[in-house]
DNA sequence: CACACTGTACTATCTCGATAGTACAGTAAC
DNA sequence: GTTACTGTACTATCGAGATAGTACAGTGTG
């Protein structure tokens, strides 16, 4: 459990894929409030990416107080997490929907072929997200 | 005529940003085949970005056959352009939702939630493009 | 001719994200 | 106590995007 997929040329930075990703496994659940989250070095390994990469990622969760530190133990998952993250989620995915769908629709596309094109788009996300997802099962609140 | 929303902080490079609007406003009839397009020093002083900046966009609209030069005089619109820019549009457009709706699957948002921030923003986005739209008001072909 | 505009081609500098590598402090298990 | 993990804190380097500034070649107009 707990995969991440990281895309360099993402436009994202690598680190706040990372933090997403995390407070998205952690609003469906898939990473309960008690739990030890992945170490520094083991996640850099699995992700192929730097550890200095996910010691930035967990340090803005902690910002954000989604983990706490436990000195020489690891980071968890703090009480109030996932009620945060799921508030947080629906406010990511809401501004980057905005931020695309104002940009197609500011592209002069026909209101017919946008909303062709999202309907596609939505349906090939529903299954192949069903393919490959990268949190497990994650069930929504 | 002819307005660039440029966002620093769009994820996309700045240059990446004026090219794609440029090619939309191509693709929406905006700016017309034989037409001259603003000179790299103009375009910068009123989009408040470097004219390096601009050159770079241009290179790649060149690169593309969108537009064509004539030394001395400045760049032009090719005259397959308009079809080019308008498959052009689709693809780019179509890439962007199917990221972002990606994104908003695998984030584990239930699908009764998704289609209503889908809707929302969808809404949103056709209303808020007809007070500030950056392109004239561009026909769709 | 000179002047004002075009695009084009540089160099230098800045910021930010990412990488590599090292070091140190705290905890747990043996 | 030793070993093997944890997080944390550095420094140095690289690359990409952006900026600033300069210079040069071609065109059109006076």
């Amino acid at each position: 459990m707990m995969f991440l997929r990281i895309d360099p040329q993402n436009g994202l930075p690598i680190f706040e894929q990372i933090a997403r990703q995390l407070k998205f496994a952690i609003a469906s659940g898939v990473l309960p409030e008690p739990e030890r989250v992945p170490s520094i070095r083991e996640l850099a390994k699995r992700a192929a990416v730097n550890p200095n990469t996910v010691a930035r990622a967990y340090r803005v969760l902690q910002a954000e107080g989604v983990l706490g530190t436990m000195r020489g133990e690891g980071l968890f998952v703090t009480e109030q997490a996932q009620a945060y993250c799921q508030a947080d989620r629906r406010r990511l995915i809401g501004e980057r929907l905005r931020q695309t769908l104002r940009e197609a629709v500011e592209s002069g596309l026909s209101a017919d072929e946008l909303r062709r094109l999202l309907d596609e788009e939505f349906e090939a996300a529903q299954t192949d997200a069903n393919d490959s997802a990268p949190l497990s099962e994650g069930e929504t609140a």
